[in-house]
This record gives C-alpha cells, structure tokens and sequence, in this order.
DNA sequence: TCTGGGGTCCTAGGACCC
DNA sequence: TCTGGGGTCCTAGGACCC
C-alpha cells in the first residue's frame, strides 16, 4: 500500500497558524510580486476563485467578502513544511517527500493503516496546526485519487482505497483531467476523444494510450489499474538543473537593473549548486519583455555557453551570465521578466581537472566559496555577497501584503500580550 | 495600472558517422 | 536519370508536476 499525505491549502493553512482568528474565514495567497493567487482557503474555492487568477480580477470580490490577502511567504511555508516532514521521518517507514506539501509514504504497522494514518493527522495537528489529508491505496496515481476524495467527502480527511469494487467506484467519479499525469492537453485531447473519466480511459487498449500520450501515459493508465510502475523515492536526488529568475515589480529598459538581477540570479544559482556539491558546464540566461502587452514588444531573448571547466564558483558564473546578457540585450525595449538556468552537473570530487586549469588558484577560488557560504549560513542569507549584485531595491519584487518570519526570524517572532 | 517560480521526462528531427 | 541501411548524439519543444 502507498499512501500520500498532502496539507489542505497549504499556503493558505501556514498563514492561519499565526493568524488563528482567519480559521474558517477567506484567505488567499499571492504569488510573488503580488500578481496572481496560488493558494486559496476551501471559503475562496467556493466563491469560484480558481488558481492562478490574477489579482486585478478579483479586487471586488476581496473587498465584498473581506477576504485577507497574504504575499508568499516561502521562509514560513519552507519551515513549516520542514517540521511537517520531520515528523512524518520518525513515524513512517518509508518517506518521499514529493512537493513543499506532500509525501509518499509506507507506515510500519500495516495492520491497521486507517488507524495509523488518523494517528498522523492528529499528530501533524497538534504538533504544527496544519490540517492534511490522507489517501491510501496501491499505487501512487491511485494514492492522489484517494487523496482527492479525503479532501472532498470524507469526515476525518482519510481515505481506503483498498477493494477493487471501491477503486472502480471512484474511478467512475473522477474526471481524467484530475488523474495526476493529465494535464490540461491530454484532457482537453481526452474529452474530444469522448473519454471523461479514469474508467473511460482505462477502458482504452495499450496501443492507443502510447501512440497518442507515450510512455509516460501508458504508466499511467496502468498505475490506474493496479499496476505499480513509479516507485517511492526514498532518497533524495540532486537536482539536474538550477532555476533562478524573476518577474520585475515595472518592466524595466534600464540596462544595470537586469544586469543586477542576472548577476543575483547567477550568485543564488551557484550558492544552490555548491549546497548538492556538484559544479555545472552549461549556463543559460533568458530575459523576455511583458507577453500580455503589444505583439511588437513580445520577445524572448535568451543565450547560453557551455564553460571549458565545470565549476560552481560564483564569479565565474556570474561573469559567464553577464557576458551571455550582453549579447542579447536588445535596447529600447521594456523587460518584465530575467532569468538563469545552470544545468549539465557532475559531482565536486569526481570532476575531472582541465589540463589547462590553475590549479593552486582553483583551490583558493573554492576556500573563498567555502568562507561565503559559511558566513551566509550562520549570519543569515545575503549577509555578504559581491559587489555586482543589487544592494537596493532595484528589482526587488513587491510584497504588500506579507506577513512576519514567525519561526525563521528572532525579530519577527510572535509576542503575546497577557 | 496589475498575470509566479522551479522542476522532470520524452520525442522528433537534424547532423553526423560508416 | 537512378540515390541504402543502420547507427549515435544533440537539441528544441512539448508534455507534465507542485
């Protein structure tokens, strides 16, 4: 048995440990720079909210239904997701922590799996006050159908998938659009194709599930019908590319600011990639002017180099970044968005020398990199960082509306007055 | 006025080889 | 005029996830 465990409106949920006073009260929670919801309380769904609106529609709304508005707060939800998974760790078997709000997981009583789960739902309650859900059945794309349904109709948010009879029954009730591995292309190919429900599909022969959505449809359908095909990832793999980037808070034409931003973005990629040990070959910088206005202004401009020696020195990412930024910086444009991808890793110690490469330089170059992440990590992010990075708020993005590092932040803990 | 950020995997087609 | 068969590697783009 599989079973995922996934905290109900996570963002959404986190905001209202602090804010007891919002518990059964409309609560959203913007994406960065404020632009769009990406988290909304089960009161904002029901007035029809849906994810990824973007704020400016729904301004009356807000007012009308005094719903409060949080700006992400990633420090919050990344501490309490952390706590969240540290005790899942000492209670389960086996763990894979799949997202910043769900688990896979296999408990170490299987006698008694309802049991065990309600156990953990009360104790992730008391110990964090976020509520989640549980879904169990025998496969991963069954334990998500599972997980659905706990949010939706059942009283203490757990659900059994066991018995063939019970798996077909939801089956029959789920629309392929909601079947984890259906985007919204394969669904809207599906529906045309008068399949509307996982049954539907699963009714379809091998060949045609491959012929129109591959291999990793075909796992699907067969994950749906009982068969095991993606296992629990119990350790966790490094990461094959690094993404850092960024929407502006104003479109921007002025040339330093998004070479502030690329070399930020550049410096946080390198800090991530040095965190997995790993030094990375091929550096790709995008940055693309505002989609929603005039055809004219739509571009996407974007250039990547693959280094002769891998590295994860800083400088030497940053450097690489802003000469690929030079190239395609077009002028007299405004620019909404900037970006850097590193990918192409391999492992610190197992990185072959260039034959060219100076070595006794290269050793200095990491201990330097060693003292920056140090003092980064006991002094705080950001506490030193180099000199082409932004120091104002040039870029920064906007975030009206957020609430304090409650458990990450001495100076923003929570104070009580008696 | 105002539309997020960070990932993974697969496939088709082009370039190149003998 | 007629133009094979078999392979590898790389990349862009498309699909998906949270």
């Amino acid at each position: 048995m599989i079973a995922l465990l996934d905290c109900n409106n996570f963002y959404a949920s986190c905001e209202r440990v602090f804010r007891p006073d919002l518990i059964e009260k409309p609560v959203i929670v913007l994406s960065n720079n404020d632009g769009c919801v990406i988290a909304r309380s089960d009161e904002v769904k029901k007035m029809g909210v849906k994810m990824g609106t973007p704020i400016f529609k729904i301004r009356d709304l807000i007012v009308k239904n005094n719903i409060s508005v949080f700006s992400s707060n990633f420090a919050l939800y990344g501490d309490i997701s952390r706590r969240i998974m540290k005790i899942l760790q000492n209670t389960v078997s086996d763990l894979e922590i799949y997202s910043i709000d769900e688990a896979f997981i296999d408990f170490i009583y299987k006698s008694d799996i309802e049991y065990e789960s309600l156990n953990l739902v009360c104790k992730i309650m008391q110990w964090t006050g976020i509520p989640v859900s549980v879904g169990i059945s025998t496969t991963k794309t069954l334990a998500k159908i599972a997980n659905h349904f706990a949010k939706k109709i059942s009283i203490n948010n757990i659900l059994f998938l066991d018995s063939e009879k019970i798996i077909d029954f939801y089956i029959k009730k789920i629309d392929v659009k909601d079947v984890w591995g259906i985007g919204y292309r394969y669904s809207n190919f599906l529906h045309d194709k008068g399949i509307f429900t996982a049954y539907d599909l699963i009714k379809r022969n091998d060949k045609w599930i491959l012929d129109n959505m591959s291999i990793n449809g075909l796992k699907t359908v067969y994950e749906l019908r009982g068969i095991k095909c993606f296992e629990l990832q119990t350790s966790e793999l490094p990461k094959k590319n690094i993404r850092n980037s960024r929407t502006f808070s104003k479109d921007t034409n002025d040339y330093n600011k998004i070479k502030k931003a690329v070399s930020s973005f550049a410096s946080k990629s390198a800090e991530k990639l040095r965190s997995q040990q790993c030094v990375a070959s091929t550096i790709f910088v995008f940055i693309n002017t505002n989609k929603y206005k005039s055809i004219n202004e739509n571009l996407k401009l974007n250039g990547k180099v693959n280094l002769k020696f891998s590295t994860n020195d800083t400088s030497v990412i940053i450097s690489e970044a802003l000469k690929i930024l030079d190239e395609i910086y077009i002028p007299g444009y405004f620019y909404k968005q900037a970006g850097v991808i590193i990918s192409d890793f391999s492992v610190v110690n197992q990185n072959q020398l260039g034959l060219f490469e100076d070595v006794s330089k290269k050793i200095k170059r990491d201990k330097l990199m060693g003292s920056l992440d140090y003092i980064n990590s006991v002094m705080g992010n950001e506490s030193i960082k180099l000199a082409c990075e932004e120091f104002e708020n040039g870029w920064r993005i906007n975030q009206s509306n957020l609430s304090p590092a409650y458990t990450t932040r001495w100076n923003e803990i929570l104070s009580v007055n008696i």
